[in-house]
DNA sequence: TTGTAGGCGTTATCAA
DNA sequence: TTGATAACGCCTACAA
């Protein structure tokens, strides 16, 4: 394994010195070489196959051009549109993102912060939607690294956030149940320490009583397809609660609903009907396909990644927080209440 | 923004050399130190809130402890399970795992390369599944940075390889179909130039013919649902190919068949059955359930992760293949011939 | 067990 | 327009 061509192979072979290579090389200071010299550096690098060494320049430049994203569980199809928008903003201005994996456990989101941490990252998304990981925000702060949030039900401390509009979401799925003849509904949440399960079981209680509607809510321990089946199970075994409609903390505890539920022998729409939230990617092409409340994700992604890039240029962080627009997908898996 | 801590401010309150705080602070060295001292520079560190700079780290050791894994489209669901089975594997041995999209756009593969050799990674997992980019393999190769190929129909180069059996995986579905009774049999393959394209299409002539069943095979222009709808728009616009049976190239392409299917008045499978590739996440929620041939695709990160680490750790590489056994999974997407 | 010194590959500052 | 030089933060012989 041949070491590797250094700025300073390219000067030799271009006879100048290495600091003209640098100059040369760098889009910013480019024009400060002549044209002449120009050319003859470009050349030399590219007969030499030099690759600038990222590493070196960072260290050099105390920038790494990196950005740290981290995210729960990447199996959730929810955030690899989420990511692909923030990549394509961040991808333009020439940064690198560092993914992340959590999958939802607190010892691992510290120890992928700290990683991200000794990388030295220009700065984090956070799409970990949790409310008790402030800790985590608070320090990024401190280090002086700029933070946006994604996906928060609502701001906590005073950090740029970026999401979906949880109120008026929960609003258009309980009004499109209570069109159906819907009179009993039960709200599935996600587990209480995710800031959307917060804004939207709130929500839910406030719609559904202004609806003048018999309505209840249970808690999922994961916004899972495996919790949402358990969610279920809990609500079965319990003979005071008979809703006619289910509304989901996501689609995946609706797909875990509507699994247990067909398990019972009971159909979905014909016996229950079932809204979930985020209209993931696929959310037509399951059984029945999914009524859902439309995120836009990508948006959600790239909308971040512009704060994320404001702050890191202005050096200031100001709390914004950016409420996106959404719809109701309506499909399959809702339909008029049973007689 | 305070300057970041340095191990030179480490060593200053904890009142000696830098030398001794590097060791201190690696595990494979903190033992030369004096327990005392150790406790103290810790502490020091701890209170400081010291973060060691992964950069300066790499500039001196020429080693980044970066793997970088190329793939082409993170909404396709194959792809975060395999992630996540290298990711398991390389994080336990201190990795941090560079992914990069490509969106299987060839300037986007080349240009996110490029990106991830400039931050020195320690090896590359290449999951483009595509016959044309061994420019890129070898340039890795030449960069004398080890490469693992993933999801590969066959072997190119002598680079190590991991993927799933995909000749037993299309000799399982066809015997499914033929055992259901149907005898004419349309392989909706994916676009040519991806190698597990090829391998699959090539099994498929072949088993196919040998049960002697009626067979062809069309190809649709990408492996995602709207080139298997496009494809099966072909195959309709057609009327001489009047399958009662259809294999997809993989899930993707499946579920869209059976949407155009759909569209048209066929259903599945009481019409047409179909069978995909992959059994990606989800696929048993879909409508219908989705038959599929199972891939490993977790232990497929994971095994290339693996060959990755020795290949990096030895300094050569082999070029062993590894193919890991698949199954069918019935489900409801598949039944028998239409009388 | 600890300190000294040099260098990893760049870029920024200053001088020519 | 180009060259010389120092410094970014860390690790590692080597010496003490």
């Amino acid at each position: 394994m041949p070491r590797r061509v250094t700025i300073d192979d390219v000067a030799r072979l271009a006879e100048v010195h290495k600091a003209t290579v640098s100059r040369a090389l760098n889009a910013r200071t480019s024009d400060q070489v002549n044209a002449e010299t120009l050319k003859r550096v470009k050349r030399a690098a590219r007969q030499l196959g030099y690759v600038p060494n990222a590493m070196a320049r960072g260290l050099r430049t105390s920038r790494s051009m990196t950005i740290g994203v981290i995210i729960p569980d990447l199996m959730n199809p929810i955030f690899p549109p989420i990511i692909r928008g923030i990549e394509h903003v961040l991808q333009a201005q020439g940064y690198t993102v560092l993914i992340a994996n959590t999958d939802s456990h607190d010892d691992v989101e510290i120890s992928a912060f700290e990683s991200l941490l000794q990388r030295r990252v220009d700065g984090f998304i956070l799409a970990t939607g949790r409310l008790d990981d402030q800790p985590v925000v608070d320090q990024a702060a401190a280090a002086g690294v700029p933070v946006v949030l994604v996906n928060r039900g609502s701001g906590m401390g005073g950090y740029p956030l970026v999401g979906g509009d949880n109120v008026r979401g929960v609003e258009l799925a309980v009004a499109h149940l209570v069109e159906l003849g819907h009179r009993s509904i039960v709200h599935a949440a996600g587990p209480p320490n995710f800031s959307t399960t917060r804004s939207r079981a709130e929500a839910f209680e406030a719609t559904a009583t202004a609806a003048g509607v018999a309505h209840q809510t249970i808690y999922a321990n994961a916004l899972t397809i495996e919790a949402g089946f358990q969610a279920a199970d809990t609500m079965l075994a319990h003979n005071d609660i008979h809703p006619t409609a289910l509304m989901a903390g996501n689609d995946l505890v609706a797909l875990g609903l509507i699994r247990r539920l067909r398990a019972e022998g009971l159909r979905c729409p014909e016996d229950v009907s079932v809204v979930g939230f985020n209209d993931m990617p696929f959310a037509e092409d399951f059984w029945p396909p999914l009524t859902s409340v439309h995120m836009p994700l990508r948006d959600i992604g790239a909308e971040a990644a512009r704060l994320l890039l404001r702050g890191i240029d202005t050096g200031e962080q100001d709390g914004a927080t950016l409420t996106l627009p959404v719809t109701l997908m309506v499909r399959g898996s809702t339909g008029p209440a049973p007689a």
